[in-house]
RNA sequence: CGGGGUGUGGCGCAGUUCGGUAGCGUACGUGCUUUGGGAGCAUGGGGCCAAGGGUUCAAAUCCCUUCACCCCGACCA
């Protein structure tokens, strides 16, 4: 391929400040269609191919099938798992001609158990897994940061089908491993996996795959001491109190127009966590309250709140409507309608500060295990925190990260193939359910992560395995005779020897040519030009800079090929064993 | 879904206050010069001013409606 035939411009102004989707815009590797959804040029489409074949290879090793579903299913397809009605906004519904109700492919477990039934009625069918790489439209509220958060995209998306726990967790072992090595063979090696919620997708076991970022979405809380990682939103948090000499008695004192926790602690010289505030949301289903009750120094993880509830929640509105006193509310003689939960950050405390449900005046001295009736019930609401207790090791290391979900896999259970009928005959002639797993990988937020973890200022530095050319060939001075004959050579000699070479022979300046080989970042470059022929020889060098030296023009072609292949090899050096 | 903003050649913008028939930069075509990190001169082509309606002799500009996109928040496998 010439540069000069490339379609999509490149230009050099920066345009966002996220770095992977400025290259990838400034380096003509896509174009915006509508919010959210994006057309790909061929530097991209490329990228996406190579992680594709990365993909297939590493699901056919772990013996899945590939398998293709449709974009568009009928809605009676998605009630028989209930999850037409369940599923917010996010799945995108609409009507065909007939008036049917009908929805865009947003994930995949319902066709998957639906292309599985009735085909899979013997345990000797078993275990089975299929995949498919494939279109999905998530309605996302907010689109954001390039292919990183979009609404239209590829996935791979993966479903296992097993006669047996044991069964699902080994074969989700096998996928484990094969995800480290999808992501070793991308060139990203760094990404980590954590134990994260199941939300929506149900089941229990679940890990997220993280490149750890600073403009990643999500926190990553792991511990350096014993090697523990869970998302932010799976983390248990361990709160542990100290103890006082004496208990205080309650107390009530007038606090005036102190309502935050801050301006409480500060008139009546405590800290933070010497106090239990309140914080009140509303259900979304029937906007009923909820009040939890926390140590002041920590924030409710909303998500544990969500699962608690199994309701969807939203900060409330105005918490008038609830007889509640805003800034005084307090656990002692609370008279409410609302749901009211207590995080397990109480349960040891003494000696707090809380409101007295009464305007201006607030309790002191108040002791949980003394004040609240016997039987009250403590959950874990609270975010873990950076220096906090680790779950695993029960030390203080916690420390907490940023990072981009490059994918996931799940051990659903039974949810689907109950819900929809699915089964199997056991070898005692008993009727079964399958255990599903699954496993999800977004090429495109891959191929974004790649690109914001390996790139300089110049451009994106993409590793070999899933560059969209190996070498790029700069031919200077096109116009000078033994230069477009040397180059001519050497790029028929690489397309012959099967290297992926892209060729720039437009007769433009050193600075447009070097600018935008280093926006379509073949990791190796040849430099043709009168200069390096008076050498004799033409010039190779690396895209992220680790060589740059003088090659033979004679042995070229064979020089470039060793260097592929080293670099492939290299990459594939840190790729794990499969199992 | 709240709050804010913007829609004018491919891209980035000015013009809108105070109506008079569209301009700049860049990109693109052509010619000459130039050539190791986004060159110069000359010349040329390209726009129903987001869409629809209204006011007016006259609308990019004023009024109404709709749509799209961007940013912040809510939200989120």
């Amino acid at each position: 391929m010439k540069v000069r035939n490339i379609l999509g411009e490149r230009f050099k102004e920066r345009a966002y400040d996220i770095e992977s989707q400025n290259l990838m815009t400034r380096g003509g590797y896509m174009k915006q269609v509508g919010n959210g959804i994006y057309s790909l040029f061929t530097p991209a489409k490329r990228i996406q191919n190579k992680i594709e074949r990365i993909l297939r290879e590493e699901m056919d090793r772990i013996d899945g099938q590939e398998v293709l579903f449709p974009v568009v299913m009928p809605a009676t397809l998605w009630q028989s798992s209930g999850r037409f009605e369940s599923i917010g906004r996010e799945l995108l519904r609409f009507k065909d001609r007939s008036g049917a109700d009908m929805v865009l492919g947003m994930t995949h477990e319902e066709a998957a158990v639906q292309l599985a039934n009735n085909v899979a009625g013997t345990y000797q069918k078993y275990p089975f897994m299929i995949y498919q790489i494939q279109t999905k439209f998530r309605d996302e509220p907010r689109a954001r940061g390039g292919l990183i958060r979009v609404r239209e995209f590829t996935m791979k998306d993966a479903y296992s089908f097993h006669t047996s726990q044991e069964d699902l967790e080994a074969y989700y072992e096998r996928a484990y491993r094969a995800y480290e090595r999808i992501y070793a063979r991308c060139g990203l090696p760094e990404v980590i996996a954590v134990k994260s919620d199941s939300g929506m997708m149900g089941g229990k076991v679940s890990h997220e795959f993280m490149l750890l970022t600073s403009i990643g979405e999500d926190s990553v809380v792991f511990c350096p001491e014993c090697g523990f990682r869970a998302n932010m939103e799976a983390c248990e948090a361990i709160i542990e109190n100290e103890a006082d000499g004496e208990l205080l008695p309650l107390t009530e004192v007038f606090t005036g127009e102190a309502k935050t926790i801050d301006e409480v602690g500060e008139m009546l010289k405590m800290p933070n966590e010497k106090s239990c505030k309140a914080v009140v949301y509303q259900k979304n289903e029937d906007d009923s309250y909820v009040l939890v009750f926390i140590r002041g120094d920590l924030e409710i993880n909303e998500t544990k709140l969500t699962n608690f509830l199994k309701s969807e929640i939203h900060p409330a509105a105005d918490i008038e409507n609830a007889n509640l006193a805003a800034g005084n509310i307090g656990p002692v003689r609370l008279e409410t309608k609302a749901t009211v939960l207590f995080d397990r950050s109480l349960v040891s405390a003494t000696n707090l500060v809380c409101g007295a449900n009464k305007a201006e005046y607030h309790l002191t001295g108040f002791t949980p295990s003394r004040d609240l009736p016997a039987d009250t019930v403590y959950a874990d609401f609270a975010k873990a925190v950076e220096g906090g207790v680790c779950p695993s090791c029960k030390k203080h290391s916690l420390n907490i990260k940023r990072g981009i979900e490059v994918g996931n896999i799940f051990q659903l259970g039974k949810r689907y193939t109950e819900a929809m009928g699915m089964t199997y005959d056991t070898e005692s002639g008993e009727r079964k359910n399958p255990i599903m797993g699954c496993y999800g990988i977004g090429v495109g937020r891959l191929m974004a992560s790649v690109c914001e973890e390996h790139h300089d200022d110049y451009g994106p530095i993409w590793p070999i395995t899933i560059a969209p050319w190996q070498v790029q060939i700069c031919a200077l001075r096109i116009d000078d005779e033994s230069v477009k004959a040397a180059a001519e050579k050497l790029y028929s000699e690489l397309k012959n020897a099967g290297v992926e070479v892209l060729f720039d022979d437009r007769p433009v300046s050193a600075g447009v040519m070097f600018s935008d080989a280093d926006l379509l970042g073949a990791p190796l470059r040849v430099v043709i030009s009168p200069k390096t022929l008076s050498r004799g020889c033409f010039e190779f060098s690396a895209r992220d800079k680790s060589f740059r030296e003088d090659i033979e023009a004679a042995s070229a072609c064979e020089t470039v090929a060793n260097k592929v292949n080293e670099l492939i090899a290299q990459v594939n050096s840190k790729v794990p064993e499969s199992i």
